[in-house]
DNA sequence: ATAATGGATACTGGATACAATATTTTCCCA
DNA sequence: TGGGAAAATATTGTATCCAGTATCCATTAT
């Protein structure tokens, strides 16, 4: 049938959550959009359950809000709380790179190095889709060396809010030069085993994607209402 | 009418969820036990529909672990996992506290006063149960005013984690009259607006807990095995 | 005409039944 | 006697069905 989804069946729930993932992260299903269990449930040829766990899972992860009885909507974020989750990421990335730094191996720089590279090809090569895996790809590198999951983990579920926002606007995100320059140097802090300076750098990275992409959000938000 | 008659209409699963996270933060359900929908099914006296569900909140909230055909337990975190957890409360709360502090209104210090009085009776009573819940009521309100409400999201999941292994050693932990004395000094530090000495104390406030805390553990697994 | 009430409808929540998968036990053969 | 395979058992996953609740609309009364 035409339009329907097919899914791979292995876990049904976690098979759906991550298509509906993807598929809000991407914007295709937009901000307060209601969601309808059955009508999901026809458009992946499954029963509600299935689609209930999944919506469930999704709720866990803050991208979809649910009421009682009311059903559900995906979550809309205000200014303040995009901001918040931006700051979030700032004290717990930093935190992470600053434990990492004197704890990374010769092989670790070596899979930054090579992340880095496939990253700057991407960015030549303007395949948008593909530097923001590499990017996450890189900075998660950087973390590795700390060896801390429990922090990973919740980096993780903050990075999926804000993943939401940056890919909104990554098509049109100027100003990506200095961005290019900046991992290149936090590498090289890491390096020189130069903790405090990577921090600081690192802190100023994100603060400026931040500040980038309240600016346009803002702007949006005002020409839509 | 003035005021809703707030019978709060909690579904099935949330109140499930509920008492299987009391249950498993007082340590009735202990660390590493196995469950099975089925038998919680009966024990609610509801079907294992609304079983599954809560489980599987409390497995966002990562109080237990899900394997896909195999069943869950509750989590066992090993020492250094529990020492990342203390660890994150510091990262957060600190800067929860350093961002409250300018923001605190009269109204805000009044709140947290009368808590700390509350605890301090408790304290004298040896009121175990009520001094932890005090505790988290006293640090809540110290956060109050950075108005940060993910974040605090965040912090409360991570506390749930750590109040697991508070509570098992809670009626036994020595030492407590530091606690009490700092917990005062950091109203004091944020009534004089003093956030680098505020973000210090507490710092070393929670760190303390958490080396009282690794060492009981330790020593308590090491008999165990 | 407007507001309120009753009913219809559409959606979510929960129970039961059934299918699939993992684990354990048992039996056979080397 | 030990190991492996196959069947039996137990447990989770999914579908369908029924019940409960909220929303929307029409009708009625003021």
């Amino acid at each position: 049938m035409a339009g329907k989804r097919a899914v791979t069946k292995q876990s049904l729930p976690e098979m759906i959550a991550n298509d509906l993932r993807e598929r809000i992260l991407s914007g295709e299903m937009a901000e307060g959009e209601a969601i309808r269990q059955e009508a999901l449930a026809e458009e992946y040829d499954v029963s509600r359950m299935p689609i209930r766990e999944a919506l469930k899972r999704l709720n866990a992860e803050g991208l979809i809000q649910w009421a009682n009885n009311r059903g559900g909507s995906v979550t809309k974020h205000s200014l303040e709380e995009i901001g918040e989750i931006f700051d979030l990421r700032i004290l717990i990335e930093v935190d992470l790179f600053r434990r990492s730094i004197p704890a990374m191996s010769p092989a670790d720089f070596d899979k930054c190095d090579h992340i880095l590279q496939q990253m700057e090809a991407s960015y030549d090569e303007d395949d948008v889709a593909r530097w923001g895996v590499l990017n996450h790809e890189y900075h998660s590198a950087l973390y590795a060396a700390a060896g801390r999951g429990l922090t990973k983990e919740i980096l993780d579920r903050i990075n999926l809010q804000s993943d939401r926002y940056v890919r909104m606007h990554l098509s049109v995100m100027k100003q990506r030069e200095p961005a290019k320059e900046e991992h290149r140097k936090l590498l090289e802090y890491a390096r020189a085993g130069n903790t405090d300076a990577g921090g600081v750098l690192l802190s100023h990275h994100i603060e400026r994607t931040k500040d980038q992409l309240l600016e346009m959000i803002e702007a949006q938000r005002a020409s839509e209402s």
